[in-house]
DNA sequence: ATAATGATTGGC
DNA sequence: CCAATCATTATT
């Protein structure tokens, strides 16, 4: 059993910091969501960055505020959990202080610790690190969400506590980061090719192969 | 009340 | 390439 994760929480300060220097910082960082069926946990490797109102790529363009995207518009190191596409939970980092709606939402996660149990969500077989079954556990935004058990019912919650919250990992060097456009949003015109997706480097856990810049 | 659509995924 | 599947949103 997962007695404890060993790695501590990130405190509620770390999310004080500007977007865009946030999506470097928690590239490395690690994601757990504790639950009664046990502990699961990965390391971030893929994000990318909404910035309403002026981002025509984001639910809060226009400076729109509607009860879904709430969460943004709150105090940074939240949770902002969205459903999609009739089947998929999406999960953000609320950053920016209150009543600035940007957000980061997490592409990717290389499994750390509860394999089984996100292998067993995921409706999948147990592979061998490295192997294709364990990197399709979470590299994506659907996947990951899925893999850790995360739903609505953890809208809005602080970040820096369980049973959802993000752990101390290794930062990523700024030489080790690849950017490029986001992906799905061919309506944001000329947000569209805005490069604020980042991804670490040559991360085979990463959801799609890069159309990369830098 | 109704219609359009989506920060996705998986299968053909 | 395209269907699955439904909450959210804008519109009537």
């Amino acid at each position: 059993m997962n007695a404890e994760f060993s790695y501590p929480p990130l405190a509620p300060e770390f999310f004080c910091q500007p977007t865009d220097v946030l999506a470097y910082a928690l590239l490395g960082q690690h994601v757990v969501h504790v639950t009664a069926s046990g502990i699961s946990a990965g390391r971030i490797v893929e994000l990318e960055m909404y910035r309403g109102p002026d981002d025509r790529g984001a639910h809060t363009f226009g400076g729109r505020r509607t009860p879904r995207t709430a969460a943004m518009f709150g105090p940074p190191g939240h949770a902002y959990i969205y459903f999609i596409y009739g089947m998929y939970y999406c999960l953000n980092v609320v950053t920016a202080p209150s009543g600035i709606p940007e957000a980061i939402l997490l592409r990717a996660l290389e499994p750390v610790t509860g394999i089984e149990l996100m292998a067993a969500r995921r409706g999948l077989a147990v592979g061998e690190p490295g192997s294709p079954a364990y990197r399709n556990l979470a590299n994506g935004p659907g996947k990951l969400t899925q893999a850790l058990g995360i739903g609505q019912s953890l809208y809005g919650v602080p970040l820096w506590r369980p049973p959802l919250y993000l752990a101390k990992g290794v930062p990523v060097p700024t030489a080790q980061v690849a950017r490029g456009p986001r992906i799905n949003i061919p309506y944001a015109q000329e947000a569209r090719d805005y490069p604020w997706r980042f991804w670490i480097q040559d991360n085979p856990c990463v959801s799609r192969p890069p159309g990369a810049l830098r």
